[in-house]
RNA sequence: GCCCUGGUAGUGUAGUGGUCUAUCAUCCGAGCCUGUCGAGCUCGGGACUCGGAUUCAAAUUCCGGCCGGGGCGCCA
């Protein structure tokens, strides 16, 4: 055999027809009829049917019909054109490599005719990810992330990468991952919002990270993890966050359209995605309290939306034929310590949510040093943990803003899934340390 | 952090004090079958989360551990 694979499943055309290819794989199934078999072999591009005659070749097809499902091998045999298998042809054996022998029973099965949990799957994560519905997911992921960089550098923001060991917690609030850093103590970034907001001090003006996001909440929800990614934007010398929200919009509108494009994915997952129009609404955060008190909200200002409030607002939101939709003006109690105020009580911040859900907040920061550390305070937080970030803010700090984007929140919003776990390959969650 | 909930063959389930020697499907194994594609048929295999308590009797009731699922808060 000359090489293991010379054509992909669909990729054997009438040309191939009369010709010796070969082909490789994993056996889906064998369907062994007594004196004719059917082996069905999987490969990245889809499945393809080896038939084997025991008049023709008793060895062969002794050889193929006791190979266990889910072995890898590697087949060299004849091209026929054939209406009765699937793709329109079948492969006539006259060599067959087994490369690797599968285990019996398999601790899932990739095209068994019973579900198994999410739990089995994620156990068994390698094989559930051999499923076409699964690897569906993530071929869609890689595409919108395409669409991220894509976007973006033609914006002219450029890729960093900032640590995720860090000396003290990000933002306050939210439960940080503690660890031992030699003789010191350090911590997993909860996001990188304070590094990408230093960068916004050099001149690099627009930069952007696919960034990790470790967070050590105790839930145990659909739609959390412990290790999340998302996509962390900053920006500098804005006029207010309107310039950032057009980024946002412009971004999220990009990244909706080239998934609209996986078509073959979207029919296995059985979705459409509608590409949103642009530009999204604007909805000030006063105007959203009162709308949702007009219907049967009790809601103090100042108060955060629960998810209940979200998801009517969500509806509401819909029927005014607005699938996507941004809050601006939050209280300045609502948000992190770094947003930039705006008269008494409110803020510059904003959020983009969807159906909804909220799928990416941002701000206008502040970018005086005074008025920071104030807010630090404000925010019952200690300036002098915040002195390495601080000292960017002393010697030349352009305005600037920003967003964090949850890739994860954003797919299962995308494709309709239930579980945010379905969403990265291997999910930490609050119990899951392991595949 | 709080609340609710679950754990039966490899997988997914039925069974809620007593012929349970535990159901069914899938799966695995042996066999029959020349056009299967959820192939079909025959035969066989395989399980009660762990520890303690109650009881004549526990898969079933109670307590605890371990491991899950979900909701709230918070958030992406």
């Amino acid at each position: 055999m000359e090489s293991l694979r010379t054509h992909y499943s669909i990729d054997v055309t009438s040309k191939e027809f009369g010709k010796i290819i070969s082909v490789a794989g994993w056996i889906e199934d064998i369907r062994n009829i007594g004196s004719i078999a059917f082996i069905i072999l999987r490969d990245r591009k889809g499945t393809l049917q080896i038939t084997a005659l025991k008049k023709q070749h008793k060895e062969i097809f002794d050889k193929l019909v006791n190979i266990s499902r889910e072995s890898v091998i590697s087949v060299e045999g004849l091209c026929q054109q054939s209406d009765k298998a699937r793709n329109g042809y079948e492969i006539i054996p006259n060599e067959v490599n087994i490369l690797s022998n599968a285990e019996t029973p398999l601790p899932l099965g990739v095209v068994d005719k019973i579900e198994s949990e999410l739990e089995t799957r994620l156990d068994n994560r390698f094989i559930d990810l051999r499923k076409q519905e699964i690897q569906a997911i993530f071929k869609i992921r890689n595409e919108i992330i395409a669409a991220v960089h894509e976007y973006l550098r033609k914006e002219h923001f450029i890729e960093v990468h900032t640590p995720n060991i860090i000396a003290s917690s990000s933002e306050g609030g939210t439960d940080v991952f503690k660890l031992k850093y030699f003789e010191k103590e350090a911590f997993l970034a909860q996001s990188p919002q304070l590094y990408k907001q230093m960068l916004m001090s050099t001149g690099l003006d627009r930069v952007y990270e696919i960034a990790w996001y470790f967070r050590a909440e105790e839930h145990n929800t659909r739609r959390h993890l412990n290790e999340s990614t998302a996509v962390d934007l900053e920006m500098a010398f804005i006029k207010d966050e309107e310039d950032v929200m057009k980024i946002l919009e412009n971004l999220v509108y990009n990244m909706w359209k080239r998934a609209s494009l996986c078509k073959e994915e979207l029919d296995i997952l059985n979705q459409k995605v509608t590409v949103p129009k642009l530009p999204f609404k604007r909805v000030k955060y006063d105007d959203v309290i009162d709308n949702l008190n007009k219907n049967n909200c009790n809601l103090q200002w100042g108060a955060d939306l629960g998810s209940e409030e979200e998801k009517l607002l969500g509806e509401i939101m819909k029927k005014q034929g607005h699938e996507f939709y941004f809050i601006t003006k939050y209280p300045i109690e609502a948000k992190p310590f770094y947003t930039m105020p705006e008269e008494e009580k409110y803020s510059r911040g904003f959020d983009l949510a969807c159906k909804g859900v909220e799928i990416a907040s941002g701000s206008q920061r502040i970018h005086d040093v005074d008025l920071l550390i104030n807010r630090l305070n404000a925010c019952n937080l200690n300036p002098k943990d915040f002195e390495s970030y601080l000292k960017a803010f002393r010697f030349g700090m352009p305005p600037h803003g920003g967003f964090g984007f949850g890739i994860e929140r954003f797919l299962m919003n995308l494709l309709d899934i239930k579980n945010i776990r379905e969403c990265i390959l291997f999910p930490r969650d609050r119990t899951r340390l392991t595949p």
